[in-house]
DNA sequence: GGTACTGTACTATACGACCTAGTACACATC
DNA sequence: GATGTGTACTAGGTCGTATAGTACAGTACC
């Protein structure tokens, strides 16, 4: 089975959005290893029911990022050396996501203690390591 | 001193989500308190040089989140009431900023402490209470 | 070589969100 | 009445997303 991916097309993200972020979870979860081959674009945009264009564009971004390499004629696979960030520039990408939320909490006036509490909740139902088809 | 708000026009964000978020922290700090008038639709938009449409946007958007209420012929102004959202509608809220930030931080391989090192670290600049105009 | 697959690149088109521009109306204040 | 207020509407521009179609180079297999 070449990793399961699906979209919600009446979803404000777009698409191909969704794409990078499934392949990108799988990978860093082990639910997909390095070498392990993507649906090649033709074969997942008609899945899906979705353009061709849109999946390429995905996939373009994947291996931008370094998640995926290209073999042109063969097709896309998940990255050997996955994509190694020092803790600081870990740090700086999760940053903006961290902002946003804590922003949020305090807008709506959430006490210290239930934002704390939200977070820690939340935390222990995150799964780090090897990844499950059903959860 | 009738609160200052400032824009990014070059931001990804948009315009009128960026006054609406200026105006909803000032108002969750106490920089902003209940009864105090929001500049004028025009008066804004020509301090700001942007569309007066863009602010009427803003700010139909806070009344409907009942940050503000709008007098017509008067003004707008932030509302009384402070929004009393329950615990459940509050959280229901934050979830989503929430989910955003565990996902990017497992997605990048951040290991659950470090995660909550990072979260700790921010937590403690917030500020909960009163607001002032140079942190 | 021939066929079938792969990724990639390109143009053209459509749609929606965002923003601007301009106008108009109802209301409150003086 | 004059002025300032919020609101509503149409029209147009820009940009990102997605679609449609075509084309090309590389790889694999018979």
């Amino acid at each position: 089975m070449p990793l399961r991916i699906v979209v919600a097309t009446g979803s404000s993200v777009p698409i191909y959005r969704q794409v990078v972020e499934q392949v990108r979870l799988a990978a860093a979860t082990g639910r997909a290893k390095a070498g392990d081959a993507l649906p090649s674009v033709r074969t997942l945009a008609e899945e899906l029911v979705v353009n061709p264009n849109t999946i390429a564009k995905a996939y373009g971004e994947l291996v931008r990022e370094g998640i995926a390499e290209a073999q042109p004629g063969r097709g896309v696979f998940i990255a050997a050396k996955r994509s190694v960030y020092s803790r600081a520039e870990r740090a700086r990408r999760v940053e903006g996501a961290l902002e946003e939320f804590i922003h949020e909490a305090v807008c709506l006036g959430m006490p210290e203690e239930e934002i704390r509490a939200l977070f820690e909740k939340r935390l222990s139902r995150a799964d780090f390591k090897q990844g499950e088809d059903k959860p």
